[in-house]
DNA sequence: CGATACCTTGATCGATCTCAATGTCGGTGG
DNA sequence: CCACCGACATTGAGATCGATCAAGGTATCG
């Protein structure tokens, strides 16, 4: 590992967290963020390929994914998270890993939940956080279901691209994207060989570059057509509120 | 479709309902049960085969199933309702189907939301269907990514008996389960012939059947075995109370 | 009895996997 | 500076799994 690791290290107070208006706490007004310094239990500064054993947590820095193995001792990686993500590591068999050095805020699950209590905005904060899982989830699903291997890379390409966005990382052109092709070829159930060629091809015909962490997207049109991108709004719950965040 | 459909009409009152104990409001209190009245904004019986309109629903009887459409014209169904589940239909791609005649309780969005802002146990219940539609649908994109033909078979065999036996249906033998082969191909990401191909080598092997809406489950061990069956608790999330339905 | 929906089977094709090299590039020790 | 190394990326050839195409088969219902 690099001598000189890349950790950010946390704001000490929420008022200053550069994430929070893409996080579970963006619906509590500046003026009370103070009462929410009680939910933070630490912080966690870790490095790419660490497992990360805490069970609640916000990621300010870094990014990291939700996996698990399967019975002949491949990985599918079930989901990718980004600065602001709020993340459960439960005890069953899925697992938390850095992906890059990272760093992150660690909440009480017992005071969160008390907050919570108290606060049905905070809840339904949560609500949306879960909700737009679930409908990430499920676009993965069609992705693995019904489309080819170039279909399922442009896919995942347009999504990350999309949520890095809406937290103000990269542009149209593109974006830091420090996927290797292991990581898509086990996020998207393919071999890295065969990830590789998805790859070559979305190069050879200059629609996007997926290149020493970075993606650039040439033909942004001709991505989403191979994705089959239907461009949904981030948000779709028809409980949580509509703060266009994910 | 039949001139006798099977539509099982909704009791008039909550206190009666039968799948409360395993829905939204199981963690309502029975003397409270009577303010849960207002949130209900009317009952549903439709056949197999019509589209659902409404929003936000709990399933009384029968079964659903929501799917997209994806480019080509084919279909992905991203996941199956049993009774007492919750169901959100939304504006974006995703349709929602009845499978069979069912019957459901359609939820006022404002009320219900209004009612979880004052009863921080009903927003819990509600993360935790959330938490485990999430669940769900990793272990799906597990079953995609990396299972073939006949584990995926097997794996959604099995998480539907599980289901099936939380409320009460079915037992260790078997399950009314009314899929019919083209369901699992399009929520397994197979072709119907080979899904048919697969259920039939299950056959062959004395492992399970599925027969006329009938699962029967003849050799346990081998069917978990070929799915890679994990047997993770039904509820996965760290915050959500353990009140084990699912 | 015919129609329809669903299931089953066979043959062939094609996308993707597997296995096996080879290439590239940044870092590291001499 | 240079040779080497390890982590990734790339390429090729052959094997497989599952899709597609094309028939039948079966059961239910009117």
């Amino acid at each position: 590992m690099s001598r000189n690791p890349n950790l950010t290290p946390l704001p000490g107070s929420c008022a200053a967290c550069t994430v929070r208006p893409f996080a579970l706490f963006r619906v509590i007004p500046q003026a009370r963020v103070g009462e929410i310094a009680r939910i933070r239990s630490g912080v966690r500064l870790v490095r790419a390929g660490d497992a990360i054993m805490d069970g609640v947590f916000t990621m300010y820095a870094g990014w990291a994914f939700t996996w698990t193995a399967t019975n002949d001792g491949r990985r599918q990686i079930l989901d990718f998270h980004l600065p602001g993500d709020l993340v459960e590591r439960t005890e069953d068999a899925a697992e938390v890993e850095a992906l890059t050095d990272s760093s992150f805020c660690i909440l009480s699950k017992e005071r969160l939940c008390a907050f919570m209590g108290n606060d049905p905005g905070l809840a339904l904060s949560y609500v949306e956080g879960l909700t737009r899982d679930r409908a990430r989830m499920r676009e993965r699903l069609t992705s693995l279901g019904r489309r080819d291997a170039a279909g399922r890379v442009a896919h995942l390409l347009l999504e990350l691209h999309g949520r890095l966005l809406r937290r103000g990382g990269g542009d149209a052109r593109g974006a830091a994207v420090p996927l290797k092709q292991a990581h898509l070829a086990d996020a998207l159930g393919l071999s890295v060989e065969h990830a590789n060629r998805a790859l070559a091809a979305l190069r050879k015909d200059g629609i996007a570059t997926l290149n020493k962490g970075r993606l650039e997207i040439l033909n942004r049109h001709e991505l989403e057509d191979l994705a089959g991108w239907t461009g949904h709004p981030p948000s779709s719950s028809s409980l949580a509120p509509q703060t266009m965040t994910g």
